[in-house]
RNA sequence: GCGCUCGUAGCUCAGUUGGAUAGAGUGUUUGGCUACGAACCAAAAGGUCAGGGGUUCGAAUCCCUUCGAGCGCACCA
């Protein structure tokens, strides 16, 4: 159990000593420092449950707490706030337990697995900036799952199945009619012909047929028969479609290992098709499909429901499956290969509907177990300055590979010549440069949408990653100067700022937990800055090398140690390398 | 039309299981390097929390309502 949790804990038992039961006591940073450092705001709510004045009840409080050594300047202000303070000596006992034992300073909960689904990448379409929050969001949520003691499988889930695959496979067949996957005679190994296609020609060979598809219903409609003939496996279309997946598939694991992030499953939509019959049966025998114009049909509607909820299209009247089915596809999959106790699913908050109408289609025949959560973690658009979706000024998308560029332009600009070898430059700007694009990104709110300006992901100053990596170095820079001196123990504070930082030390495991219960990090975002602007505050405002008490120095050190390695431990989880001089 | 998500400082965003005086960054003005790394630190100015009503000891937060924005509403994924 972490110490603030114990803490909570102790006070609830000495509140229950006074005589009032109290649920979930939580004792928050006080909004009046100068009154003390907690706020108790129990005895307002206590009020109402045992009709007394607040005031009355909050006297009996603190009378049980003064009797507690580790409190101080207990005080009771307003209309009931009970204002707490540690004393020095605890705080600073508190802050060595801390470093001796940083499994005090952090909540683990029972073991789940859970199959993370992020990322959002498309066979032969270029990753742009749309895919950024899936996989900043999704990778960060997998590593902060893990450090609170989860079992996770992050899967990316590449879209490998639908009509553009179609489109793209088409377009290959009016480019180079002549290659032998159209060759109804050629009985060879596919395996072994390479197409003479680059996954630069896929990225512009599609939306090339895309364009066309819309303006030609003739091409559409070819589009459409081969996308069906790739689904069932036609030998030639389906081998050059897997060699097309091959290629794509290269150069998109190639951006998201730029941006540190890493699934443990390269699984596609394709590859739950192996289920589809499976879960024909399953569908067949539950009586639930229909048939409307032609297509077939899973009415998901529930009694509760206020408003109208449309049906999910199993399948398309044209007979190919819609993605809503190799979703359920997916579920049953992960069911039988997987077996998790949680499913999530980090995509953009647009398709909310969808997942609602999967999920509904998924319990009605009971494709995996009740207690099995299946979870959509939507996540707000990135918008352009005119409220829509972002585009570049040409009206495209901006390539991910371009963002991280533009940004690393930036960044280069920046590099200590003195303290970084010129051998490294190249490869500090690159980690800087993901250090403030991933930070930016994760910064707002998961679930609302946020204004994307390319310029504000290459601000290196203020509060950024880069802030962020470069306080960090300085503090790993200190304690590298003063290894040799005694680190270990925290026996006493010389200022507020000192306090301040170890009051914030303590409450790491509540941010952990909320950032993991609102499956967004744009608490650890905010903890980290705050963390590290006090440490630098602290950093400016003394001199610790220099400094002639040795206890103070001493406990000087440990506090800084404890701060960097919290900031390490923190920036992996957001996914965020640290480079070891910029 | 129905539904979802929103509206907080010039700009970009936090804060919403109801707590005291609504916070950051940026921008503007100003001060601090012969000092452990100045991508740093400090200070000032900047607010009708979209408008109105309600609930109560207390509302940016909960309820109602008006206005405004974005998104979604089966044969794309």
């Amino acid at each position: 159990m972490s110490i603030i949790k114990k803490l909570n804990t102790d006070l609830e038992k000495l509140v229950e000593s006074a005589g009032y039961s109290v649920e979930n006591l939580v004792l928050q940073p006080s909004g009046r420092r100068d009154l003390g450092q907690f706020q108790l705001n129990d005895a307002m709510t206590l009020s109402k449950i045992y009709k007394k004045a607040p005031r009355l009840i909050a006297e009996d409080i603190i009378k049980v707490i003064e009797q507690d050594n580790r409190f101080t300047n207990i005080n009771i202000a307003g209309p009931g706030f009970i204002n707490i303070t540690l004393t020095d000596e605890y705080l600073a006992e508190l802050l060595t337990e801390i470093y001796n034992d940083n499994s005090l300073n952090i909540d683990k909960r029972t073991k789940k697995k859970i199959v993370l689904d992020y990322g959002g990448a498309n066979v032969a379409k270029a990753l742009h900036v749309g895919h950024l929050r899936s996989a900043n969001i999704g990778e960060a949520l997998k590593r902060l799952a893990i450090l609170l003691g989860y079992e996770v499988i992050g899967d990316a889930h590449l879209g490998d199945y639908g009509r553009p695959l179609g489109l793209v496979v088409l377009e290959i067949k009016k480019r180079y009619p002549n290659l032998v996957y159209f060759d109804k005679t050629y009985t060879g190994d596919f395996s072994e012909v390479e197409p003479p296609i680059t996954n630069a020609d896929l990225e512009a060979l599609y939306p090339y047929a895309s364009n066309k598809a819309k303006e030609d219903a003739m091409y559409l409609e070819e589009a459409r028969e081969i996308t069906f003939k790739i689904q069932n496996h036609e030998r030639g279309y389906y081998d050059l479609w897997k060699k097309v997946v091959e290629i794509s598939k290269r150069d998109i694991k190639q951006v998201y290992d730029t941006l540190n992030v890493n699934f443990e499953l390269w699984l596609g939509e394709s590859d739950a098709t192996e289920y589809l019959n499976e879960l024909d049966e399953i569908y067949k025998n539950s009586h639930v499909l229909t048939n409307s114009e032609g297509a077939q049909i899973i009415e998901v509607k529930e009694e509760s429901d206020t408003s109208p909820m449309p049906p999910l299209l199993y399948k398309r009247s044209n007979g190919t499956v819609s993605y809503e089915t190799t979703d359920l596809a997916t579920i049953l999959q992960r069911k039988k290969e997987l077996n998790p106790d949680e499913i999530w699913y980090c995509v953009d908050a647009r398709q909310s509907l969808h997942f609602d109408q999967v999920f509904r289609a998924a319990r009605k025949v009971k494709l995996v177990e009740d207690r099995v959560e299946l979870e959509h973690i939507g996540f707000g658009t990135m918008n352009g300055k005119d409220g829509k979706p972002f585009k570049t000024r040409d009206g495209g998308v901006m390539s991910l590979k371009g963002l991280i560029n533009l940004v690393e332009q930036e960044t280069k600009k920046k590099i200590n010549p003195d303290t970084v070898e010129e051998n490294k430059r190249e490869e500090v700007a690159k980690i800087v440069a993901i250090a403030a694009l991933k930070y930016a990104d994760l910064l707002p709110f998961r679930g609302t949408d946020y204004i994307f300006e390319p310029e504000k992901f290459a601000d290196l100053e203020g509060k950024t990653g880069p802030y962020l990596l470069y306080s960090t170095i300085r503090m790993k820079s200190l304690l590298k100067k003063g290894v040799n001196e005694n680190i270990g123990k925290i026996t006493k504070f010389k200022t507020e700022t000192e306090k301040d930082i170890a009051l914030t030390i303590i409450r790491l495991p509540i941010i952990l937990n909320k950032a993991f219960d609102s499956r967004s990090l744009n608490d650890i975002t905010e903890y980290i800055y705050k963390l590290t602007s006090l440490y630098n505050k602290f950093y400016t405002e003394n001199k610790i090398l220099t400094e002639e008490d040795k206890e103070l120095k001493e406990s000087w050190l440990t506090l800084t140690k404890i701060v960097y390695d919290i900031n390490m431990m923190l920036l992996d989880v957001l996914a965020i390398k640290v480079p070891e001089k910029m």
